[in-house]
DNA sequence: ATGCTGTGTATTGTATACAATGTACTATAT
DNA sequence: ATATAGTACATTGTATACAATACACAGCAT
């Protein structure tokens, strides 16, 4: 059984660090897809009562990383490959749609760590750790999304990508793949410093389409 | 002060049913933005405990029809123009993708009830009444995106729709747009008829132009 | 052996009690 | 008169008690 904690330090509602604790052991695969979630156990494994561990997996039922079925108790959400497909069809449209905002928004700052972060993802691969090149990967696209200055967008794809997150972290293991990453990041970035919306929309949907492919052909699914 | 009442004859569980009935009293302007929500009062009116009020509450602030402040209470959530601006720089996007998937993806028999809740929605209109007609609107709507066939797609766009309701009603009141909308429903659904996924692209982005500026000139924001 | 029924247990759903906190108001000192 | 501290109250946060339900298993009948 895994060893969940919480982390007090913050002063929060308990229900948002419960909350964070689930979120983390969901995400990092520390809780599987399809384990049961009992609010008793998680309860006195956290030191916590039953309310915040009630009230922190609901949250995490809205946010899809956990389903419920009434009267019978929650779960760790497992995607199926339909569902992968449906989630990156959509990260597609939004990514593309990003890259098109981030040609005419993006400022001179943002320009400038847009740059840094993209050669900090690239020695990232060097590193072989992949919690440093996902952490890497995700600075650099966070940067993007940033700067369309859309809050509601900047939110939307934010859920979407939790959705997938512990799968994308699978394929990063995949150092045959590092290096089109890298080259898909300067594609992406060199587009929107040079305002090409229309390759910028390209390469947002490539850079999509080849997760699509890599997570399909490494992950296997049951349904 | 608003009287609420509670549908007991579905078999659910309490905090769906308080859900169902606040978000529908938010939604129809019964509960006004910015109006407190407090759980003891909340319960004695609706005749139950505080739990289920406390749980109903926190899946609307999910949902982003009640914003929260920690130990303070949640309120009904206003929206700001710029908010509106952003939550409709979404939907137009997805919009627009949703008519390119109808366009591929769309049956015959969904282009069948297309044209019927087309002309459902021009008949509503001559009722003049504004429920009828935003029933019909959301009907020929919820065809072209349900044919896409992918559950996550529509249930973001849902959420932002959602998020706009309160305010996409009122504009629904001017009769003068009525016309227009009208045509340009039957733009966006021959677009889709003869698969032409520029065009259809192109009328629902005018679509949501639309109703922007409707919305827009007769709503007036605090900030 | 198989299917049905009843009972017990585990778990969620709901209510309520208690703790912590924030807000408004009052009294007091300057 | 104004600012500040303190106190009372309203409200949310958390814990716990109790109710309802679902599931598993045993016992019985066929």
């Amino acid at each position: 059984m895994a060893k969940l904690s919480l982390n007090m330090d913050e002063y929060l509602p308990l229900r948002d660090v419960v909350f964070h604790a689930l979120r983390r052991a969901i995400l990092t695969g520390e809780l599987v897809p399809g384990e049961r979630l009992m609010e008793i156990h998680l309860a006195q494994q956290l030191g916590v009562s039953r309310t915040p561990v009630r009230e922190a997996i609901h949250k995490l039922e809205l946010e899809g990383l956990v389903s419920m079925i009434p009267r019978k108790g929650a779960m760790v959400a497992e995607i199926s490959e339909h569902g992968l497909k449906d989630v990156l069809e959509v990260r597609r449209a939004l990514d593309a749609f990003c890259a098109e905002l981030a040609c005419e928004r993006m400022n001179d700052e943002e320009k400038e760590r847009l740059k840094e972060a993209y050669e900090a993802f690239a020695k990232a691969t060097e590193t072989k750790d992949t919690t440093v090149i996902a952490k890497a990967d995700v600075d650099f696209h966070d940067i993007i999304i940033n700067s369309t200055g859309n809050e509601r967008l900047i939110s939307t794809i934010n859920n979407l990508a939790e959705q997938i997150y512990r799968y994308r972290f699978e394929y990063l293991k995949d150092e045959s793949i590092h290096k089109g990453l890298i080259a898909e990041h300067k594609m992406l970035m060199d587009a929107i410093f040079s305002k090409n919306i229309e390759e910028a929309k390209r390469a947002a949907s490539t850079h999509i389409d080849n997760q699509e492919k890599s997570i399909l052909s490494q992950i296997h699914f049951k349904d």
